[in-house]
DNA sequence: CACCCCCTTGACAACGTTGTCTACGGCCGC
DNA sequence: GCGGCCGTAGACAACGTTGTCAAGGGGGTG
């Protein structure tokens, strides 16, 4: 800039308005300041102008794993709507791991982050104090916070849904329904096996639920364990897009069991039969606490709010096959 | 950092080395630098550091879109060698508009990322001259730069890959085959066309060729076109990931062709039958292009590379089908 | 005992930008 | 013709950090 303002025979501080864009700059001088940009190739230095300002038009995501759809949608509208305020996403995966999720709110609140979206993966937030009363807002999204923690939330309807696909294969006859979830120490397993637990009712026995990270092996050890019950069951409640994609490729091959499955997934329309499913909106979450990020950046200093997204059940075959 | 230093009773300077764990502190004080830290939940500021040490330790990535496949696996390859140098990724997605990938790449270079990967939606990349210069290090994958820019790239046989999928059909008895392929004037595209017409040698008929952006109807028309051709296709190739897709939507119910598809996507396995794919290797490319990138941050400074990942075709049913 | 060196610590400037305050000249109205 | 106002421009400090250099004190050596 200092270059600049010689080559244009100006001060530092006219191209420093012209550059921004302020006024009372005569519009013969900001035409030589902006030939001087031009030739010399200069960009302002940010970090420069994000200490002088203190504001750096930047918010810090933080997800599971980018490479899940469920992630990457959710995040593709989180940048969309930041792009629209005019302001910078950092996003990083945490990989389901505590440590790394806390490495990078850290880092995203040293490079002074505007605000925070996160998805949890641990259930300790207690590190987050001084960002929030620094005035660093944050928006929890498809997990909550641990205790004590008090900011927005977006979450889904997990045990609404839940229940509904429970009693979606009830309705269809089935009183043996296994559920299949992830760890139950993930918030969203946990609320759906509550959801599919209170539909069932009665008929609810615990000898038909299997909780653990999605992984081939894991998930057929289950299965083969489920299937060879003396009563096995006639359907299956799968609780995440992972658990879904897996259990169907461990069916592969066997007499299939009536399945609905938590999330929906590009070509579930397209397996035979077609796969019912219990679908979140994940873009619609991202840009619901990307907005109410904003509006909290924009001043907005209300008692935090706690959005419950609604799901919908698609049916396409696999959930309507009788017991 | 003021306030640490005060409530340690130190020097400013004396916290400085603390917190980048220069030598020379006594164990003593350090212990007491770090308790002042603790209980004023301190965090360096970035941007002066930044400001003052001349390096960000961040790198920048422009791809087309987070939420398709292929470049959340790319992404998220690109993010794990950038976080085991230590670095933080920023990304955003140009979804395929040369303007915004300007745009992207400009705001990159205003925050000084160290430097970039880009999957160009563009094909004039002069707007890149001044930051190469100043010793912006940039790798492109998937795409090469416009004329006149040499940088590293990182791209898959694209040719070579369109010509196995001919040849695979070919082989099975198929002598019109038809390519479903993006626009031209995207890089892939073209090359996956001219690597199918020079397997096809002599059976190559044009009107079996069909070029657009993917959408559910431009694919319909197309198909629709050429099933409905004197001699009709007995197979077809489609050129990416998107395509295949839309494709076998729309193919739905109809009676099959041969079908063999540039892109591996989760579930064509469980598809019926398997969907026979020229499979390329997304976080392989991203993990290339950043370990490319590093090299180039950590003073290499030969003349640029140009490695060609390879792709290997999956059978799995579709790609088999008779004529 | 004097000298030197090392270990530890601190003072100070500089990174590039922007907010504040001041200065200059011309124009208007009285 | 004079005072005041406006439009334009610049000087200067400050943001928070780190590199450079220097200072103080303790221990070892000649």
């Amino acid at each position: 800039m200092k270059d600049v303002a010689s080559a244009a025979g100006v001060a530092l501080k006219t191209v420093s308005r012209v550059v921004n864009g302020e006024p009372g700059v005569h519009p013969g001088t900001a035409e030589r300041v902006r030939a001087a940009i031009d030739l010399l190739g200069y960009s302002r230095n940010e970090s420069a102008s994000v200490l002088r300002r203190g504001r750096t038009s930047t918010v810090g995501l933080v997800i599971e794993d980018v490479a899940d759809p469920f992630y990457a949608a959710l995040s593709r509208a989180v940048e969309d709507v930041t792009t629209g305020y005019g302001c910078l996403l950092l996003s990083g995966s945490s990989s389901e791991e505590p440590a790394r999720e806390r490495e990078l709110v850290r880092t995203f609140c040293a490079r002074r982050v505007d605000g925070l979206i996160v998805v949890p993966a641990g259930d300790d937030h207690s590190y987050l104090r001084p960002e929030l009363d620094a005035g660093t807002p944050a928006v929890f999204v498809d997990r909550p916070p641990g205790p004590g923690v008090d900011v927005d939330t977006v979450l889904s309807d997990n045990a609404g849904g839940a229940g509904l696909a429970a009693r979606h294969l009830v309705a269809r006859g089935h009183s043996r329904i296994a559920f299949l979830g992830d760890e139950p120490s993930i918030f969203t397993a946990s609320r759906r096996l509550h959801g599919y637990r209170a539909a069932l009712g009665h008929l609810y026995d615990e000898r038909l639920v299997a909780m653990r990270a999605p992984s081939l092996e894991g998930v057929r050890a289950d299965l083969d364990r489920l299937l060879a019950l003396d009563r096995p069951p006639t359907a299956l409640f799968t609780g995440n897009g992972r658990l879904t994609v897996t259990a169907l490729r461990v069916l592969g091959g066997r007499p299939a069991p009536a399945l609905v499955g938590f999330d929906d997934f590009e070509l579930a329309d397209l397996l035979v039969p077609g796969v019912t499913v219990v679908a979140q909106d994940p873009a619609g979450m991202g840009r619901v606490a990307a907005e109410l990020l904003f509006r909290r950046l924009h001043g907005d200093t209300g008692p935090s709010e706690h959005p419950l997204l609604p799901v919908r059940l698609i049916p396409r075959g696999s959930g309507e096959l009788p017991p």
